[in-house]
DNA sequence: TTGAAAGCGCTAACAG
DNA sequence: CTGTTAGCGCTTTCAA
């Protein structure tokens, strides 16, 4: 453990091996053109000496690093957890490895211009590519390719994974009208979002589809934290014909109504079935429905379409759209 | 999104003010001998054109990048995301920013050659300092300060902070003998890692100051996973006079052995009492009672100690050796 | 097969 | 207050 300043250099090993950096450097990039008594001589010398080439050094040169980058909002969420899984998965299988960003704080990487400043930070400098999740941001400037995970714009200028939110609403409407409900509550997300307003959407169209008339007061605004979702529950079963099933915005706003429920002496779901949408990270709440996004299958899917971008095998890269499939987990009571 | 090549450099940003790359760093780097007006020019002149400084060339003249590493064998484990999480509140109230890396593979990593690479792989180039978690590796060459996590050796060239493996397998083993066991089982770890041979050390003196003769019986090979302790245990349990508790070297051991007593029908805690150590992470396991081994905990203090080194706030970087508590969580049966 | 030299984008003296 | 210049450690022509 040294103090500052580079410790055994490219030179260091030129000079030790009583060769010319070019030649080193052809060894450590595995040039063929470098007589095997030079080659075996270097590589001894750089064992000896403990050279690691630099990757800032490398990377400015070659504009290659083998590293892929991961910029998320916060680590310490389940739902960030998932996406970083499947992306460490992916990675397994590949070349790369992984660095993973983050400034450890939601505010700090919110803002708009700060996504765009970290994409640049790792993208163009030390990464071949970035993975980005749920950016404000519709589009990016970068010198290398770029995927992002559940953007929060519908048509951003990078390719992008989606989970289908609209269908998997349908999904749980359809599952929740089969078993005989009709006064079937919902809680809405911020509707600054994609996922929020395609699962409104979804919620509206499923009504529709079965003739089922729209009962605004059946729909209620949360924001996906629990303790919103708890207000409006609340509100939502003190009316006078209360809904037999709620479909909550997202995880934590069936959480929400889970305590609501339990609060009034309500059993799920013999009493109240109610779903949720992504997945429900918590055991407590095991026995809640929940329309379970595979977040870390967006993760592989993102890392891999980067790696084919980088790797020039997708010509279009701006157009390509995942969407992962979305299951229902859990089972709710027939009405 | 550009193809390769960096598009926008500080010269170009020079060349659009119309000054000298010199003052557009300055303004970079919130010199103070810049005019005012010279200085808004050139800020306007960066937003217009998406300028970022690029961190491999920052990094290789300043080698200051106020960024911090962590290397991990594996982001997968609870173990690994827990210490995640405890690095990633402390750098948020900090000026650092926070790069995770990992090869998404414990076998690539494991190998204690690869550990240096990658020390010096962050370390000598883009990071200020990095934090390594259970490092097989006790030096490493590195031009700026490492902090170690649950390192696998005793005194290692580096400060880290370890867990009182010795002193919590100590309480656990007396919590067990104030409830009346005398019989009590110990499945033990990989003998190669420290904290295996603290554990098992502290389950013999704990007997020996209590006055418990030692029987050999009762010690079974593990090697911290679960399927190995379901088969040790089995042996354990099938012992003529079986024990009537049972220390398991870490939290997959005591899962292994819940496995098992389900298996036989015994109720956990009344038939068995089990103790395991670490968190027990999953959630079925609950009725468990554990030695809880402050992960996140471990990952701030040694977040918090790697920045003070860097800001040369501690002067014996060798030396430093925090140990965290550990706590007992849950009960057992008295015998 | 090897070396010399140019420069990647940036910061930090040193002059003016 | 601002410009010129010399590298940081590396890769990559181009010559030898």
């Amino acid at each position: 453990m040294r103090s500052k300043k580079r410790s055994v250099t490219i030179q260091d090993v030129a000079k030790a091996a009583g060769v010319s950096v070019s030649t080193v450097s052809r060894v450590l990039n595995g040039k063929i053109d470098v007589a095997s008594e030079t080659q075996e001589h270097i590589q001894a010398v750089i064992e000896r000496l403990d050279y690691t080439s630099s990757l800032a050094a490398r990377s400015m040169r070659s504009h290659s690093t083998n590293l892929i980058g991961l910029i998320m909002p916060d680590i310490e969420y389940p739902y960030a957890i998932e996406i970083m899984k499947g992306v460490n998965r992916a990675i397994a299988d590949s070349e790369y490895d992984l660095l993973v960003y983050t400034t450890g704080n939601v505010q700090k990487l919110a803002a708009a211009s700060h996504e765009q400043r970290f994409v640049a930070l790792l993208n163009n400098s030390i990464t071949d590519g970035v993975i980005i999740v749920a950016p404000a941001t519709p589009r990016f400037v970068s010198d290398s390719p770029i995927v992002s995970i559940d953007p929060h714009h519908e048509y951003p200028n990078y390719p992008s994974v989606h989970a289908t939110n609209y269908q998997g609403a349908m999904d749980a409407m359809q599952y929740l009208m089969s078993l005989g409900h009709t006064r079937i509550g919902f809680i809405s997300g911020r509707s600054e979002l994609e996922s929020a307003k395609r699962r409104l959407m979804g919620y509206e169209d499923a009504l529709k589809e079965a003739g089922i008339p729209y009962d605004p007061d059946l729909v209620v605004p949360g924001d996906f934290t629990s303790k919103t979702a708890a207000v409006v529950s609340r509100q939502l079963l003190a009316l006078p014909n209360r809904p037999t099933a709620i479909f909550a915005g997202n995880d934590q706003s069936a959480m929400g109504v889970y305590e609501v429920a339990q609060e009034m002496g309500l059993r799920i779901p013999e009493d109240l079935s109610v779903i949720g949408f992504d997945n429900i990270p918590d055991s407590r709440y095991m026995n809640l429905t929940t329309v379970d996004q595979f977040l870390s299958e967006m993760g592989s899917i993102a890392t891999k379409t980067l790696i084919r971008i980088i790797h020039h095998e997708t010509l279009d890269n701006l157009n390509v759209r995942v969407e992962t499939k979305l299951v229902i987990r859990g089972s709710c009571a027939p009405r």
